[in-house]
DNA sequence: CATTATGTAATGATATGCATTGCATTATGT
DNA sequence: ACATAATGCAATGCATATCATTACATAATG
């Protein structure tokens, strides 16, 4: 029997919120008010994204960057992979050929 | 005096419609009508992201990365790139400090 | 010159993001 | 145990975005 792969493409990805409720806002010691207060956002923004009821938007990635030092673009690319791989798992694009030419 | 680097920071990004319009759809020979019907949207949505009046969204990119089979993240990236380029245009994040304990 | 292709405006349906307010539930600390 | 703080979550209102459809004017093509 095979060992599991590092990324299982069939697994739903990580949603940021994940990284933000088990790692930076424990790390931070900081309440969800003082955090959305830092980042300039309404406390249930935070509270749902924590809870993965919210996107990132790139407005949240940038904050998020800036307030947190390593910049919007990991934000922003774990929210892609994420509507990526939910767009796929609701399908609709079985009717698209891929074209030759291309 | 030095050479142009390759990225200028300043210089606004590519949109990806410049390159649907400059490079896809010239080597395709097809209409916007037809390119359209192909990806399963309206005439009026592939004329307007051709002319840089609309943003890849995450369905369009599934679409275009399905029909011309290099997959959505590339088109999806220049839109992000694109949008956080804009973004720092425009301003409005200079009250955020970067935490320490971060 | 007739036809086709394109740009663009207007409208309406649908969806999303966010702030605010209010309230119930769950910690926390003294 | 009790008072206070923190959190989850629903409801409302506002602003904005996507997309299809329709319509029309201009440009390009054969």
């Amino acid at each position: 029997m095979a060992t599991k792969s590092l990324r299982d493409p069939n697994r739903r990805p990580t949603h940021p919120g994940a990284i933000l409720r088990e790692d930076v806002l424990p790390a931070l010691h900081m309440t969800q008010q003082k955090f959305a207060d830092q980042l300039g956002v309404s406390r249930l923004t935070v509270s749902q994204l924590l809870n993965e009821k919210r996107r990132i938007t790139t407005d949240l990635a940038m904050r998020l960057g800036k307030l947190l030092g390593n910049g919007p673009e990991v934000w922003l690319h774990m929210q892609q992979t994420l509507d990526l791989w939910e767009l796929t798992q609701q399908g609709g694009y079985e009717n698209l050929r891929t074209l030759q030419a291309a």
